[in-house]
RNA sequence: GGGCGGAUAGCUCAGUGGGAGAGCACCGGCCUUACAAGCCGGGGGUCACAGGUUCAAAUCCUGUUCCGCCUACCA
């Protein structure tokens, strides 16, 4: 109770519900979130990988942006001008196909609606549940400047969009052109390369003769036998290919083929790709279905012959097969060959098959009319620059893979046949057939003057608008004050698995069209997993809800969590155990500060300043610590191991702040001398604070509330308090070793205690002996330390050659302490352990003494590491006489 | 097929040339007025296997086995 009346309290348990949600509140209120507008600090900014739209948080979502969020309030607190922009992406599919399942419920298609009303639908759904996961990141304590939160279809950034089309396609760097494309027969749209999943699937190997017919078309009685996975696709063939090396069928090169079932005629052609090795080394070419095939069909002009429709059932070049879905087809197909006796043989094959990315649907390869980006030109200076360090990847073990996608990148596909996303900017006029791309839409084609001209109805890959976000954000093509001072971003924290679809495309655009990398820094982190190591997924029930475990456990418990697993290169395997564990760590961080407030019991509490000749020894000691503490959490955080700076601020708190420091400050911060009370509720007042600064970044909630109890704050949030910066003066190496002396003396009389079975309750006395300089100093003026953890009544010391008979002993480095115990002494216990320990030591001085005598060991190792050897030695001998003293008096005993 | 990573205590992992560590779990004892979501003590490991380099290897090199993931046009 404060004489001022005002009453100090701070509540016994922490109820972290209302505590995330008020304080989250006033940051946002008092603009916390939004850059400084101070031009003379440093800028650190950062772009939020955006989640699409259609997006529920899910834990590596947690994962990404609490790992953002450590950052940049790390970043602000330590004085930093940070921006870090939100947003999120239109995800064409995805998004489109949420909305075509809410038609199916009205029994309708989007073709029904028509383009323009589909597209006002998806709008709705977006105004009205898109965005979801903006409330969830705010609720994950995401420090985001949520004013400059953007969307890839919103006004600026579709203006980039379409300056970036246009300019890459006045560079002839965009083009369009028939290709073989992967096609998904239920989106129905094209897809990218790398939007295709392939899985291992056990298929069949169909072997089936195709004969060989002369000039005039007629059999000739001979065959060749083509082994395929996929005979259905044989009604598409042009050609069968063979090695022209391979002798078994050079002398049919050249010659015709009367293709099965269709009745065409087919040459068969000679090309190095074939693998002799393989099958029968004749491969049936099907161009229209098959990446390879199409390759060799350009090769040898071919025909192409496309059999699928855009479900992928057979269209009418597939003759009497038409309407026949792909796998009714192969029946029907594999059925009439064994009919007509071409089929030899069938063989079990494992194989790789592609599915969609997003509705896992088997993708058909389909040769159409697609928009792609000429993709060399973009990918060497984004590879270069990776290479030169301009960009950093962490960790750097990446850097292999991405090189390796970039050297092997082939043309990006980036024209998708759905309704939703940047239609494309381009115009064919009807008249004369050009073709239009322009910024401003175009009223009649500039060449013939027609004002026949149609828009091309394909939308762009979402990627392709998420590549430029680094920049488009930030407000380009204006040159706008945000991306000078914010250009380019100093991190980009994402999945390892979007390297490719978004972290290269993003190097591409940002070098090309800022002349600049997006970003110095790229830190991949792991994939969240289950306990077991499985990847977390619906269908197999092992996901752990964000949302609700912030629910169940406190947001900070579930940030602490995340922080401490999110080792390099590392996959977090997280269970709800662990999220308990730290949960305890917050309840601890809690009542120690509830310990030190209660303490003080004074809202006009002015600490003193902490110098370091003022304090007594465990002061000066968790000073230092504190300084250590200080240096590895920001070296940590500076080079992204989030894991090791979580763990050292719990060890510390926990482990050197709590169990020993508290522990021996609470007769002072309780003593009747008010200096002395004043001095040790300042020094624990201080360490406080710096703790809550230090942990703030990774636990913002339980800091910012403790942070409001402080009697004296420097400034009016923890958020925007200044991160501990490390005071060399304030290292003490002396009141280390001392308290290395103090604490394994107290550790040795609770070690006895423990094993005597004395209750903790009970005193007891010991004497010491100790037998190197400084260290009776140093127990003496720790005495009342010894006492009071290690409940001792009285603390004596003994000389050389008096050690008390039937004594408990502890032989320490420095010292052996003595808890006489005639009763209680198990004195063959006691001889039993001294073997043991003896042996140990025994087995240690062999060792070293074996090293000391190797010639080379002398010579060729450092003067330090033989030296420590020595030293050593003396030690080992030293506890080996205690021991063996201690032996005899222990016998003389029995 | 190619690439990357992993194998250290029951579990999850740290340690990357000089005396095997942490957290959790486990066992034993404690309601010591901040915290039983706690305190104190304890047991527990041929550092996957085989070679090599070195005065010295969990750590570097080579190979082997097993386990992940990524990638690829063997139809």
């Amino acid at each position: 109770m404060s004489s001022t009346g005002k009453e100090y309290s701070i509540p016994k348990a922490y109820d972290f519900g209302p505590v995330e949600q008020k304080w989250y509140r006033r940051w946002e209120e008092e603009g916390l979130f939004r850059p400084v507008d101070d031009p003379n600090r440093p800028t650190f900014s950062m772009v939020i990988p955006p989640p699409n739209v259609t997006g529920v948080l899910h834990i590596g979502h947690a994962l990404n942006n609490t790992l953002q969020d450590i950052l940049v309030r790390y970043k602000r607190m330590d004085g930093y001008a940070t921006l870090w922009v939100p947003g999120t992406d239109h995800a064409g599919i995805a998004t489109q196909n949420v909305v075509e399942r809410q038609l199916a419920q009205e029994k309708l298609s989007r073709y029904d609606l028509g383009r323009e009303k589909f597209i006002e639908r998806v709008w709705e759904w977006k105004k009205k549940s898109g965005g979801r996961i903006i409330e969830q990141l705010k609720r994950l304590g995401c420090s985001c400047d949520w004013s400059r939160e953007r969307f890839t279809m919103d006004e600026g950034l579709s203006k980039a969009v379409r300056e970036v089309f246009v300019r890459l396609y006045e560079e002839g760097l965009i083009y369009r052109a028939d290709y073989i494309i992967n096609w998904c027969p239920r989106c129905h749209t094209a897809l990218a390369d790398i939007e295709v999943e392939h899985e291992e699937t056990e298929g069949n190997l169909w072997y089936i003769k195709y004969p060989v017919v002369g000039e005039d078309g007629t059999p000739t009685g001979d065959y060749i036998m083509v082994a395929t996975t996929r005979p259905e696709t044989m009604l598409g063939d042009t050609a069968v290919a063979v090695n022209p090396e391979d002798g078994r069928y050079s002398h049919l090169v050249g010659k015709k083929l009367l293709l099965p079932l269709v009745n065409r005629v087919i040459p068969v052609v000679g090309d190095d790709h074939v693998d002799p090795e393989f099958g029968t080394g004749a491969v049936k070419v099907t161009p229209a279905h098959d990446f390879n095939d199409f390759e060799i069909a350009k090769r040898h002009g071919l025909e192409s012959i496309n059999i699928f429709d855009e479900n992928a059932s057979v269209n009418k070049n597939g003759g009497k097969y038409a309407g026949l879905e792909r796998y009714e087809a192969r029946k029907a197909v594999v059925s009439d060959l064994e009919r007509e006796g071409l089929l030899e043989r069938v063989e079990g094959h494992r194989h790789a098959v592609g599915h969609c990315y997003r509705c896992k649907t088997v993708v058909e390869p389909r040769l159409s009319k697609q928009w792609f980006v000429k993709i060399k030109p973009l990918a060497e200076p984004a590879l270069e620059a990776v290479r030169e360090g301009r960009t950093k990847l962490v960790p750097e073990s990446w850097y292999r893979t991405y090189e390796e996608w970039m050297t092997n990148i082939r043309d990006w596909c980036i024209s998708r046949q759905i309704w939703w996303g940047h239609q494309i900017p381009a115009w064919h006029c009807e008249e004369c057939g050009e073709l239009i791309v322009e910024r401003q839409d175009p009223s009649s084609c500039p060449k013939c003057g027609s004002q026949k001209i149609t828009r091309e109805q394909d939308v762009l890959d979402t990627w392709f608008s998420s590549a430029l976000w680094p920049f488009s954000t930030l407000g380009w093509p204006e040159e706008t004050d945000d991306l000078k001072r914010f250009y380019p971003t100093s991190v980009l924290i994402t999945s390892f698995d979007i390297l490719f679809f978004w972290v290269a495309r993003m190097m591409m655009m940002g070098i090309h069209f800022m002349g600049e990398v997006p970003f110095r820094f790229v830190y991949l982190h792991a994939l969240v997993r289950d306990k077991e190591g499985k990847k977390m997924s619906k269908s197999k029930g092992n996901v752990i809800d964000p949302l609700e475990i912030m629910e169940k456990y406190g947001t900070d418990a579930v940030r602490f969590t995340l922080a401490a697993f999110a080792a390099q290169g590392r996959d977090i395997k997280l269970s709800e155990e662990r999220i308990e564990g730290y949960k305890h760590f917050i309840n601890k961080i809690w009542n120690a500060s509830r310990l030190i407030l209660l303490n003080i019991n004074d809202p006009d509490f002015e600490p003193m300043e902490v110098h370091p000749r003022d304090l007594n020894l465990p002061e000066r000691w968790i000073v230092s610590r504190l300084m250590h503490t200080i240096q590895t959490v920001r070296s940590a955080l500076d080079s992204f191991d989030f894991d090791v700076a979580a763990r050292t601020l719990y060890g510390f708190f926990w482990h050197e702040f709590c169990d020993w420091f508290l522990e021996m400050a609470k007769p002072h911060m309780a003593a009747e001398d008010e200096g002395e009370r004043k001095r040790a509720l300042s020094v624990a007042l201080y360490v406080l604070d710096n703790c809550l600064r230090l942990l703030h970044p990774i636990i913002p909630f339980v800091t910012e509330e403790i942070w409001h109890h402080l009697p004296a704050r420097p400034q009016p949030y923890c958020m925007v308090a200044e991160y501990p910066k490390e005071d060399n003066a304030l290292i003490d190496s002396d009141a280390e070793r001392a308290m290395d002396v103090l604490t394994s003396v107290i550790g040795g009389i609770r070690n006895v205690r423990a094993e005597l079975g004395i209750h903790p309750g009970a005193r007891i006395d010991v004497l010491i002996h100790p037998n190197e300089d400084g260290v009776k100093e140093v127990i003496s003026k720790g005495e009342i330390y010894i006492r009071q953890l290690a409940r001792v009544s009285n603390v004596g010391f003994v000389a050389d050659g008096k050690r008390p008979k039937g004594a408990a002993t502890v032989i320490l480095n420095g010292c052996e302490l003595f808890v006489p115990l005639k009763g209680l002494l198990d004195v063959e216990e006691e001889l039993k352990k001294l073997h043991k320990k003896k042996s140990g030591i025994l087995k240690d001085l062999e060792r070293s003494k074996k090293k000391l005598a190797n010639e080379n060991f002398l010579s060729k190792a450092p003067k330090e590491v033989v030296d420590k050897e020595r030293e050593k030695v003396e030690q080992f001998m030293e506890l080996l006489q205690k021991i063996e003293h201690h032996q005899k008096t222990l016998q003389g005993l029995g």
